[in-house]
DNA sequence: TCTGGGGTCCTAGGACCC
DNA sequence: TCTGGGGTCCTAGGACCC
């Protein structure tokens, strides 16, 4: 199962607590307007098009997370509902004052998401209810931020507990242990960390319908019909620790894409936009000191307009040395719209992906001409790309590409990253 | 008319190699 | 008519998370 971690080796109990913001979005713009105390709040994705966080208030008028905002635009208006475009500069902000105290009170850390922490509170001195207590209570008069506390003997168990302490406490602090357990008979399958709409019905194809009933369920036989994921999901649920505290990795790859507001039909346009993605890519990519070994620009119509003919494609592009160079990243993804660009479509969305990220401290000029007879077949499989694709993007190619293999998978392979000092200049 | 953006992990099955 | 076997690598696609 590859319940790897310390304590778990060990056969030592873990206490694993999750902490988490409540609505952290709508508790942001809340911090900096305390008039909204009370108030209904909903906070927008990019173009304002879907919502993307709700207070409680909002929650109670039946608004769905996600939910297209114009669906919903009278309600809101109808019930004063106070609506914000979303803010990510003050939301990234208040995240790192919160886990800046988090790390603080309690060094043994994961930052899990924007706005959730786990913590191991193996070894805590105190009671681990009180040192809880005490956290919520100091990121409160801090940060102004309402967070929800969740203790249990592993991960999954403190997402539960977490949910628990959010809806049915009036501390905001939940222990979930072997004296409330039975709790787990109110949570349906869904609820639980890892478990979507799809797995929740194949689960209750299954007569299994609760965490409970999960938690209760064969190991063995739900990982051969599920997978392993499901399996160490079970054993989590009973208390068995196969999750532990991961640190945090550089980034496998980064994504900029951006919805336009409106509809686009001119290529320039599309330049424009992508030129400003791989700008924000690349800055993400050095900021984490790692370099690209390649890159997909992506193009699509909206589809939601059924009326529309719709169109979408994507390119990969390897690069010949893996890089971080803005002017070269805006450059090769240009050329890939170019390529994708087709007249007569009405665009709605386009974006980057920068992939097989490697740590910049590979030497770039390890570049070598081949020096066996296999010369002359890399010559013939790049040209053969480069005919296809076109000649301006693809110039290299790395050892032991099959002809037959499509473009893609020349860098999507990981073997690529870890061998890279192979890759060879044949051109 | 208007429908987000950015990530990760797992598996089946094909391709390939010896 | 008979047509190896074991292993690795790789991809596409599915599923999930916030």
């Amino acid at each position: 199962l590859g319940c790897s971690h310390a304590s778990a080796a060990r056969g030592v109990m873990s206490i694993f607590a999750l902490v988490d913001c409540n609505n952290f979005y709508a508790s942001c713009e809340r911090v900096f307007n305390p008039r909204l105390e009370g108030k209904p709040i909903v906070v927008l994705s990019n173009n304002d098009g879907c919502v993307i966080a709700r207070s409680n208030e909002a929650k109670k008028l039946g608004i769905p997370m996600g939910a297209p905002f114009f669906q919903w635009e009278k309600v809101c208006k109808q019930h004063k509902v106070n609506v914000f475009s979303s803010n990510y500069e003050l939301y990234g902000d208040m995240s790192s004052r919160v886990m800046a105290l988090l790390t603080e009170a309690w060094p043994d850390i994961e930052i899990y998401s924007i706005d959730e922490a786990f913590l191991l509170l193996d070894g805590c001195p105190e009671n681990c209810v009180e040192f809880s207590l005490a956290l919520r209570q100091k990121i409160k008069s801090c940060t102004g931020l309402p967070v929800s506390i969740g203790i249990a003997k592993t991960k999954t168990l403190a997402k539960i507990a977490n949910f628990i302490a959010k809806n049915q406490t009036e501390s905001g602090v939940f222990h979930l242990n072997d004296s409330n357990i039975s709790i787990l008979k109110t949570i349906p399958v869904e609820k639980i960390w890892g478990v979507g709409r799809r797995l929740a019905a194949r689960l209750n194809d299954l007569k299994i319908f609760t965490a409970e009933e999960l938690k209760n369920s064969d190991t063995k036989k739900l990982r051969k019909q599920f997978s392993v994921v499901m399996e160490k999901m079970i054993y989590e649920l009973r208390g068995v620790s196969c999750l532990g505290l991961e640190s945090v990795q550089p980034r496998k790859q980064i994504i900029s894409s951006r919805s336009f507001g409106k509809l686009i039909t001119s290529l320039s346009e599309l330049e424009e936009a992508i030129s400003h993605y791989a700008a924000i890519a690349s800055e993400k990519l050095r900021s984490q000191h790692s370099l690209a070994s390649g890159l997909v620009v992506f193009l699509q119509t909206n589809f939601f307009r059924k009326q529309d003919v719709q169109y979408q494609n994507s390119v990969c592009v390897p690069f010949p040395a893996a890089t971080a160079d803005t002017a070269y990243i805006i450059h090769i993804a240009k050329k890939c719209l170019q390529r994708l660009y087709r007249k007569g479509f009405r665009y709605h969305k386009t974006g980057i992906m920068l992939l097989n990220l490697i740590p910049d401290t590979v030497k770039q000029n390890d570049w070598l001409l081949p020096q066996s007879s296999a010369r002359d077949t890399l010559m013939k499989t790049v040209d053969s790309i480069n005919q296809e694709y076109g000649r301006n993007t693809v110039f290299y190619c790395a050892e032991g590409i099959n002809p037959t293999w499509k473009i893609k998978s020349v860098f999507r392979s990981p073997r690529y990253t870890t061998r890279w000092n192979e890759i060879l200049k044949v051109r």
